[in-house]
RNA sequence: UCAGAGGGCUGGAUGAUCGCGAGUAGCAAUAUUCGAGGAAAGUCCGGGCUCCACAAAGGCAGGAUGCCGGGUAACGCCCGGCUGGCGUAAGCCAAGGGACAGUGCCACAGAGAGGAAACUACCAAGUGAUUUUUUGCUCGCAAAAAACACAAGGAAAAGCUGAAAGGGUGCGGUAAGAGCGCACCGCCGCGAAGGCAACUAAGCGGGCAAGGUAAACCCCAUCCGGAGCAAGACCAAAUAGGGAUAACAUAUGGCGCGCCAUUGCGUUGUUAUCCGGGUCGGUCGCUAAAGGUGUUUGGUAACAGACACAUGAGAGGAAUGAUCGUCACUGACUUCGGUCAGAACAAAACCCGGCUUAUAGGCCCUCUGACAAU
RNA sequence: GGGUCCGUAGCUCAACUGGAUAGAGCAGCCGCCUUCUAAGCGGCAGGUUGUAGGUUCAAGUCCUACCGGGCCUG
């Protein structure tokens, strides 16, 4: 039982680097990568903050901000089967919640449309 | 009031709803408790702990430290003192042992750069066939003085340079000069007395011999075994390989090595059960500590002792987010009711003692100087 | 966690054991050449030597503390 429910982690190198090969959605504040895989039938998901935006306490609050996002969304409108990746911008953390939240709708909207 | 010096504290508070991590209870749903810092940071020192190595002790190499005394588990940290420098002062700063143990270096400039003497200039016995003056007289010679040239020798005061030129200033002295002599200052040696010591220092003596650099090599004294929680301990899949036992197979065989042959040497198949090592994975190590707060005793202090009290982060890709209030803080606007905005540096990863660096705003204590008033 | 190396002009690199205006190539600007450009030739500018202290007569060089970056390794 992990803290993100019934969505599952991603965690290794390999992981993250298979999922950079698949679809890639920027909005203002976050960057989604997604990529199906025929190993499972899950919704996975990572979370990804670079040492480009700043210190650890940015990081941390950024990885956060994205983890209540994907929460309040990607089980509605995350594909079963696919694993997800979200990349934080240094926009993240200064972005009020609502209009991070529309950015993260918007991106998985606009993933799921588009074709393979 | 203004300017300044030193030290300490704090790092918003409190609620509501939906979520997060860990513990506890429960079969479960769930309930309940707790949940980042003063620097958690940089990883610059010192320890605990664990494993490895090792008789004790000492030495080599390498590294670190470096005025004295004290504190401490220990330190490169802290406290107190000394000396030197800076500041009107409060105070601040100092890698602050050794340069007669040795070696090296001191560019350029300059006469000269290290155990002082070659150069210029100074003085000078003497020599000179030169010049001038004076004197003498036998009237064209002599003597003396001065100048000039050379110069035995004297001297280290002057010269420019430089970061630095082997005491400084003044007077005397001398052919010219010189601690050559004297006065004051500085320096060196001894040193009453004080201090645990670093060190201070009355007094006496010495004309003075002693450049800088050891964050150049080095010498001296003191300290240091190595690695790190991915330490280390335990449990323990799949697959491959190892060992034991049993059954079956069989060898004049198969495989490997020596160039090949003869020949020699080495090795051995399948199945079942069991055993130990060990990888993925898991559990422990894992947080109560040389700790904190208060009072008190000793100590100038760092700190130490005694007593009392309270204590709950321990993850493993890594836990604090979202929304709405109230009260404080700062700024702007204000119709004085409020409205809007802001709020630092930064997040544990085995644990402690320090150091260093970052830090919005706020609060407190002590002291110095100037001005004003009394 | 441990170790090691490096920061010099816009870029790539020099500067010997500390020694005096920190050099070179490319790039830039100006001029010459050419009908014009490129190439070539001549000239010019460009540096708080990563930052802050210290040692020394003197620091890019030595020492200390920070800042930034690379590499190796469990």
């Amino acid at each position: 039982m992990n803290k993100l429910g019934k969505l599952g982690l991603l965690k290794k190198r390999s992981e993250f680097l298979f999922v950079r090969d698949g679809r890639y959605q920027a909005q203002r504040g976050v960057v989604i990568q997604a990529r199906k895989n025929p190993e499972h039938n899950v919704i996975r998901v990572g979370f990804t903050a670079t040492k480009k935006i700043g210190n650890a306490v940015i990081r941390n609050r950024a990885k956060r901000r994205l983890r209540s996002v994907c929460l309040e969304l990607l089980p509605q409108l995350g594909e079963r089967g696919t694993d997800y990746v979200f990349i934080a911008r240094d926009k993240t953390v200064t972005r009020p919640y609502q209009a991070l939240r529309e950015d993260t709708q918007k991106a998985l909207k606009n993933l799921m449309q588009a074709p393979k």
